[in-house]
DNA sequence: GTCTATAATATGATAGAC
DNA sequence: GTCTATCATATTATAGAC
């Protein structure tokens, strides 16, 4: 029987996660990462033999299971476009926490010119999160093109407002892009 | 008269905050930035005393000293709403390489939480965008309130084409963006 | 599985020669 | 103003006791 783990799995990674999201990837040092996890340096290797990157590796993991088991279902189930729009932007308001979060995906992107295994699972989630988006915009009416480009403004603006609205330190922000999110993809106006 | 310096002022800025905007302000470490200037460490600490906190407020107050100059203008003056947004298009994709070079405002943004002398240079500049865009849209015959919304998804959706064509790696998301984005602040319908 | 102790390296920062 | 040399600290990582 394995031994007793003074921190569970689930709690362990919440924890990391936060501290991620917090100070992003070359912000967090494995002794923040250890304070932020209730354990020491050597227990987080223990637990983690590769250090920082597999932890990152195991933080976006655990996102993604999130995602494929609550909301691609949804995206990609049989319920009208409106609903799962609501429900798409009810769910990013919980995850970003009403804007006061930032996203896994933008703060632990490896630098620019650089790749690693981070930056693979971050470009397959952001793709998997298009290619639903860009289905239920289809699913609204749109042609192959709309449906693309108010897929890509969804991701765009639910990024963006993290982004501005921690700048300016204005929640408001980022809940005014969610109340006009699922419009954009059920009823995206061409430009003029 | 003062010595010879190696690298003028504006160089020296500018191979600083390509390295800032490329790994952000926990990536960048003084060995990196001594790199990237072509300068030893002695001499950074030399041109700025107070190591890289001094580094990021100058490379901030250089872009900011930027958008005084060229961008604000243009967008307070008196040319018409279309022809200031385009623009203002043009300059973003300047600055940010056609999407291929992430946002100075956003990589040395201070973690969540926390607060630092570049958190409220950013906060000034993001804010001075807002103000500025928002008095286009009002030229451009929107109502307070939707100038605001209309300025504030213009921000957003640089920053957040930056962040998401970075992570797919596309800079045609980024392209896209810059397309609809005159039109934002000259014709944003309301949502139904 | 967790911990203390420790080693090797990287980093921020300074002193002093040229 | 730039450089080499140096130092204190922080960081990554491992060894070994419990």
């Amino acid at each position: 029987m394995a031994k007793l783990r003074k921190v569970e799995d689930d709690v362990l990674i919440e924890r990391l996660s936060k501290k991620f999201k917090d100070v992003g990837f070359e912000g967090a040092s494995m002794a923040m990462l250890s304070d932020a996890a209730g354990l020491t340096k050597s227990s987080l290797y223990h637990r983690f033999p590769e250090g920082k990157e597999q932890i990152a590796e195991e933080v976006l993991k655990h996102t993604r299971r999130y995602l494929d088991a609550e909301v691609f279902p949804v995206l990609d189930g049989n319920l009208p476009p409106a609903q799962k729009m609501d429900f798409f932007a009810s769910a990013m308001s919980q995850i970003y926490l009403h804007g006061a979060e930032s996203c896994l995906l933008n703060m632990l992107s490896p630098p620019r010119g650089q790749t690693n295994s981070c930056g693979d699972a971050i470009a397959a989630t952001f793709r998997q999160l298009l290619a639903s988006l860009t289905n239920v915009a289809k699913q609204s009416g749109a042609t192959a093109d709309a449906a693309q480009v108010r897929a890509e403004q969804v991701l765009i603006e639910l990024q963006g407002a993290l982004v501005v609205s921690r700048g300016v330190a204005d929640l408001a922000i980022f809940k005014r892009m969610l109340a006009r999110l699922p419009n954009i993809i059920l009823h995206n106006r061409d430009p003029i």
